[in-house]
DNA sequence: CTATTTTGTGGGACGGCTCCCACATTGTGA
DNA sequence: TCACAATGTGGGAGCCGTCCCACAAAATAG
């Protein structure tokens, strides 16, 4: 079906010369004379010869791929964290494999037998809301595959990770919400076993404790990121006798069903009801009202978790080291608080 | 570095019999006792033995690998498609591996180089809007590695394409403008290179045709997808002796851009000015006011192509067939028309 | 009960490349 | 001039599977 792959030994063959000396001129050895060197090289392009990676990998014992696993591509969040792992790792000249682990834990294991079998030289992960297992994480570790937590990552184990101050931005976006005035705050908050909602959550209770609000439990709804029951969590809490008078939501796709539904029932937004997301969707500025928000370095985080993950590639295992990086977010104020 | 990986050698030594049985038994052969294939999976499962798909890969001639080349991941658009390329993919046992042309064509060609060493099974790609010459996916065909075009199709190039109408969209769009009562509708069309401007272009001249209003060439401003451009087209239209009572963008970051540089003149929209955009971002139905837009199937665009790609894979390649399969476009109407 | 097929198994070439070892050739220094 | 090093080159094992061929043992047929 395939037609035939031009090869070394065809090039070697060609010119009456072994393999070896072929692999070298391709590869850059310096041992190899300028004459052999250049004839190779100017058939090698002639023929269009194209280095066979598979056999390369199958060499070296490395495949100069990097494995993504990650929970989702509905929002922009992951896929914005994507091109840019993808971009620095082409610049070091490795590809990038990607998974959705969909936010199960099951596929999410398939995903790193995935991984463990296409040989990847590393992974960059974003844990699923259910993951609370991690032995299929702790084989990479065994291996000696590197591994690097993004965003959601597992505290436990000590590896490098890049994330966001969760704590940090939900503190600063309360904050904004009681210094406009906001007494009643309710918080859409997210999975409890997700270090991003404690985070935000204790971000959120500090801010609270640190201007002397009550905190109202009845106004903290933990929830799955089911966005359908947004739509029923929001309007429970319009309903409430005291209704709240500012939203804070664990991220911007919450805040924006939210608002659809304080719009639905001809509530003010920000007089009645302010509302903050999080994460900074790039429809957040689009949207009415458009939404304040805190914005995560997507981008740089992208960029952190590959290199720190190319560092560890470079060097021997007993090296390695489990830095945690910690980026700032940023309050960025809109029309909807 | 890393550590020893688990072979089918070690399991043959283990039990003491040739690999090759343990090849027949872990591939599912039916010439093996039942005994030792037991045995052999038993002890495969103990010891987490992982097929090296690279040694495979290099026996078979083949990866189990898609690539996927596109232009950009800034808008939702071709993440969209790519989300459903990967699951279809997987559904099907393969990998996918990304590369983003940045509408670059030296970078498209050497994102088929990469696809080319990675000994990609089969290839799915969008072209550059500067796209022209196509002797690097000419390549493909040559070596018999199946090609899809997906949205932004090479016309010369029997293969399977995957498309949607966009001659229809734009033509309903604009119809769809004239039976509100415009008459002089401006369009801020795509790069003449890519046959989607072509075609929605020709939708929009038609349209205006059929409904006898004159074709006013100032209205038509070809540009280069560079949204920072857009401020500058959008001013002029509006500073036009007659100002045009409607607008017909390529795409709905365009039209999003156009809407933010009519506010900001203080005309209404749609009354002075009604805008129609094409693609159906998602921010689109949020931002205000909501846009008129024309919505493509893109994860079914992903899907078929993706089939149609497997399709090929699994068929000698002298039954290969060009099929186009042709998409409807869906008009959805919103507030700023 | 022998002749033939079926079944299970082992041996080994092969895929394309890298890299170590060995060897010949040339260059260097005393 | 000779010992020794540096340089360039070839040979071949090895990476981890697959798959064809050969062959023995068991099952079937006549």
């Amino acid at each position: 079906m395939k037609q035939h792959q031009i090869t070394i030994n065809d090039i070697a063959r060609e010119l009456n010369i072994s393999k070896s000396t072929v692999s070298r001129a391709l590869t850059g050895h310096p041992k190899v004379s300028p004459a052999k060197r250049t004839a190779i090289l100017e058939l090698a392009e002639k023929l269009d010869y194209q280095r066979n990676m598979l056999a390369i990998s199958l060499c070296n014992n490395r495949t100069n791929t990097i494995g993504v696993i990650v929970p989702e591509f509905r929002t922009s969040f992951f896929p914005k964290i994507l091109v840019a792992i993808q971009e620095t790792a082409a610049q070091s000249g490795y590809n990038v494999i990607v998974c959705q682990s969909g936010e199960s834990y099951e596929t999410e294991v398939k995903n790193t037998k995935v991984m463990l079998t296409n040989h990847v030289d590393g992974l960059i992960i974003s844990i699923t809301k259910e993951t609370k297992n991690y032995e299929h994480l702790k084989i990479f570790q065994r291996k000696g595959i590197p591994l690097v937590f993004i965003n959601r990552i597992v505290n436990e184990m000590a590896v490098p990770k890049v994330v966001v101050d969760d704590y940090e931005g939900a503190f600063r976006a309360v904050e904004h919400l009681i210094q406009t005035g906001k007494k009643r705050i309710a918080h859409l908050a997210g999975p409890e076993n997700l270090l991003i909602s404690r985070n935000r959550l204790n971000g959120y209770l500090d801010a609270l404790r640190k201007y002397n609000l009550p905190i109202i439990q009845e106004l903290i709804i933990p929830y799955d990121f089911n966005l359908e029951k947004v739509k029923i969590y929001t309007k429970h809490l319009l309903e409430l006798k005291e209704r709240p008078d500012a939203l804070f939501a664990i991220n911007d796709p919450t805040a924006v069903e939210a608002i659809q539904v304080i719009k639905a029932k001809k509530l003010k937004i920000p007089k009645d009801i302010a509302v903050v997301g999080f994460s900074n969707e790039y429809s957040s500025a689009y949207i009415d009202p458009s939404l304040t928000t805190v914005a995560q370095p997507l981008e740089e985080m992208g960029i952190r978790a590959t290199q720190a993950l190319i560092e560890q590639l470079n060097k021997d295992i007993s090296e390695w080291k489990a830095v945690t990086q910690v980026l700032k977010p940023e309050l960025i104020i809109r029309k909807s608080s």
